[in-house]
DNA sequence: TCGTATGATTGCAATATTGCGATTAACTTT
DNA sequence: AAAGTTAATCGCAATATTGCAATCATACGA
């Protein structure tokens, strides 16, 4: 029916989801690796960058920004953006985790 | 128009989205968290520990099997499956030099 | 061989996402 | 104030995703 279900998983689960499906983009990669390019904050030079139109742009930020993962703050009339460092350690910290159990469990497995 | 421009975006880049795209969703992210639990691979009950019906449990694990983040190996009438260490680990390494980079950037930064 | 069990595939309906032109809102500059 | 700049929002069309019932394919046991 195209409805995630999301009632039937629980928060951490839903979390970790929202945070990954707002990655799982091309053009939000491309956002990000290009604020990480840039050694300080980004203000509006996004969409000269990037190969999409500026209202398509905008709603990326806008999607990005809304898990966390980047912040932006007004500065006159530009916007300027960067990354938010939070949502990355969470990031880091969870697949570390996942791996060290994976490794944990290779010798009795397929 | 729905359709991802996957053509203006990098190789690396569309590989890294696709694969994070795959763990944007609540009921993959509990198969993944299922297999860990268990100690061993799992064979065949993952549909009675998910809410979803058997076809719906089936096309998320060929989804996560595409991009390579599990693996499954069939065993008699069963299917067993078991979690990709070297995606895990692509991951790790990934978010790590991200954060490296982000927090060298903090402080000149908004 | 025939029934049973397991999991993949098909086909569909409902909903979500992507991309963009057009417009709007807010600020700057002249 | 008028004109320009920047970015958010709206509304739409095209496509993708999600979930499931039904069916199919394969392997197992009696």
């Amino acid at each position: 029916m195209g409805l995630t279900k999301t009632e039937n998983f629980t928060e951490k689960q839903n979390d970790i989801a929202k945070l990954l499906k707002a990655l799982g983009h091309p053009a939000r990669i491309a956002i990000i690796e290009h604020l990480l390019k840039m050694k300080t904050c980004v203000c509006g030079d996004l969409v000269s960058e990037l190969p999409l139109a500026q209202a398509t742009v905008s709603q990326h930020l806008k999607e990005l920004k809304n898990v966390g993962i980047i912040k932006g703050t007004v500065e006159g009339n530009a916007v300027c953006y960067c990354l938010d460092e939070n949502a990355f350690d969470y990031l880091k910290g969870y697949f570390s985790n996942i791996l060290a159990d994976v490794k944990c469990q290779q010798s009795n497995c397929c």
